[in-house]
Order: C-alpha cells, then structure tokens, then sequence
DNA sequence: TAGACGTAGA
DNA sequence: TCTACGTCTA
C-alpha cells in the first residue's frame, strides 16, 4: 500500500499528538500528517477550492522573529533565487500553496503546523540538528505581502494557534551561542 | 535510535533477501541496505581503505544496454553537467565512490546491488513506476573508463553476481511499447 | 558550501 | 519539465 496516496484531511489526524516528535519529513509523510516530501505547504482541493491541510516551518524563511509560541509568520513559496533560472528572483504568485492559505483564511479551517526545532538538546542527536515537532492546529489570520531578502514581493501568513500545550518551544530551542 | 548512524558492513544484512522489495530509497537506508538518502554508491572505511558497501542502479547513467541479469555496468560519480557549476561537464576523477569500487575489485569484496525496476506491473503504483529490488552480491571484475554522453570521461565498472536468483529481472521489467 | 542514480505534484 | 522550508557526505 502507497502511504502516500492516504487520502488528505483537515484537522488532526488521529494517533498524532501535539508534541510529537520526527526525525525526518518522510516519517510526517507516511504519517498522512504532512503529504509532501519537499514542499513546505501541504493542500487538498474541497468544493473546488484549495485549502491547506499542513505547514512546515524549518526555519529557512522564517527569518522574521516577533512570534511567540501561539504565533506564526510563515513565509509563502516561490521566487526563490536559489532555484530559479537565471538565479532571479521573482515576486510571489497568489497560487497552490499560497492560495491555498488564503483559502484557509476565509474559509476558517484549521492548518496543521509542525515546527523543525534546530540544536535540540539531546544526546541522541548527533549530527542532524533538526527534529520536527507537531504544533497543533493553526487557524490564518490574515496575509499581506513584503519585500523579501532578495527585493521581491512575498507572502507572509499570520498563524494563531487554537490550543493548550503544555510544552515551550523556546525551552526546546537551545540557548544560542 | 538514528538508524542512519548504523555500522556499515559489507556482504549481506540479515533480514534481507535477494528479491526483496522497496517503494523508497529512505527504506534502504533505515535498515542499512544502502545508506545513503541519494548517493548511488554507499562505501565505508577499513584498514584505510575505502570499500563499496553498496551501490543503488536506477537507470539515470546506465544507458548502455548490453548487460544481462548477472552482469551489471554501473558508472562512477561526479563530472555531471546538470549539477556542476556553470553545466560544464568534467572529467570523472578515481575518488570516494568511484575508488572505493576500484578497492573493492582488487581486495575482491561483496557489493549489495539494488536495481531500480521502472514500469513495474503492478495495480497498487500509480504514478511512482520505480520499484528497488534488493539484487543480491556482486563482485566488481574491471573498470575502464569512456566518454560519456556529455564527452567527458567517466568510470564503468562491470560487476557479476555471485549468487542464484529464483527470478528474472526482465520478467520484472515491463514490455516497451 | 556544494554535490548526490531523491520524490511528488503542478 | 521544473519547483519544492529534503538530507546526507565530503
């Protein structure tokens, strides 16, 4: 059986639990928590809308800071240089992902959000530093747009946690140097 | 428990049987069959020699045919032009991968070989039509080098099986149209 | 920091 | 065909 082709849902999947610790993407793939072996935003298509279904923030745009636990900046995709052609960079499109997130907006359904919390402290750990941690359920706020490191328009997403936990993310994140 | 961080061993590993089976690469890796998430050669060290543990023959650099089920060419690593710098393809140089498969000829040492199977004859896949199969161990008879598609020169090293296999690749493969 | 026989989806 | 918040090794 293809894990992959689990059907997508919004909401929790059952058998995972805020806090929830992986290693690696593929094991949120196979999971059904988040179907994308890459990609940081996971859709689905309902009543022929996108609408997102999951989140992962590893930190590699989300460069912003001025979130606390209960709030998320997450950056949209697309544009970047780095894999672009010609190394240029291009101003963010209102699709897939993005729309999809918009979508969400409106439509007030919950997104999944997992947080990859680099320098765990752990003894385990030796060389990966990143471990990815469920966060639970994230209604968007709301959405503008900015001018991205390389000068061109992305888009930003304001998550807001709809849940108790009983953990810190910053007590997960070690001190830095 | 990293799974990664498992010894490497030459030869076989217990648990696995010639004809099994994988969807993905990441499964080879967590159970120590080829640990590597993308290299196609994984090797290890000893008595300060490099040694092929395994190598992973997904149809990407063997176009050359001419092979049979017990005999295998595979091409050395590196030179690519799709990845280097500036998509200038360069000579292939007797380092990492590529010596380390040379060593193995000369102190004649086991390699596991993984095929990739493409258009596999199955209802469950769908759109993934690459299926590895676990080929058993070979042993590297000679290396020779050639111009590749690009005019630079790679490796090839022609491996045989040493074992008896209770199944055909080609019966595995499907009929071309 | 860059390279490697990765993967799925648009 | 190309992109995508991949993941490891050298």
């Amino acid at each position: 059986k293809r894990w992959i082709n689990t059907p997508k849902r919004l909401g929790s999947i059952p058998g995972v639990e805020v806090g929830d610790k992986f290693q690696w993407r593929f094991e949120m793939t196979i999971i059904g928590l988040h179907q994308q072996f890459n990609n940081g935003i996971d859709y689905m298509e309902e009543g022929g809308k996108l609408l997102a279904t999951s989140i992962v923030e590893s930190g590699r745009y989300t460069n912003d800071g001025g979130y606390c636990d209960h709030l998320l900046i997450y950056s949209g995709h697309g544009g970047n240089p780095k894999v672009s052609k010609d190394a240029v960079p291009e101003d963010q499109k209102l699709i897939q992902g993005n729309l999809a997130l918009k979508n969400s907006m409106e439509a007030k359904t919950p997104v999944r959000v997992i947080r990859g919390i680099k320098n765990l402290v752990s003894s385990v750990m030796k060389k990966n530093n990143v471990v990815y941690v469920y966060d639970g359920l994230y209604f968007v706020e709301r959405y503008w747009q900015a001018r991205g490191p390389f000068g061109n328009l992305v888009f930003k997403f304001l998550l807001r946690s709809l849940g108790q936990k009983d953990y810190r993310l910053d007590e997960m994140r070690e001190e830095q140097s």
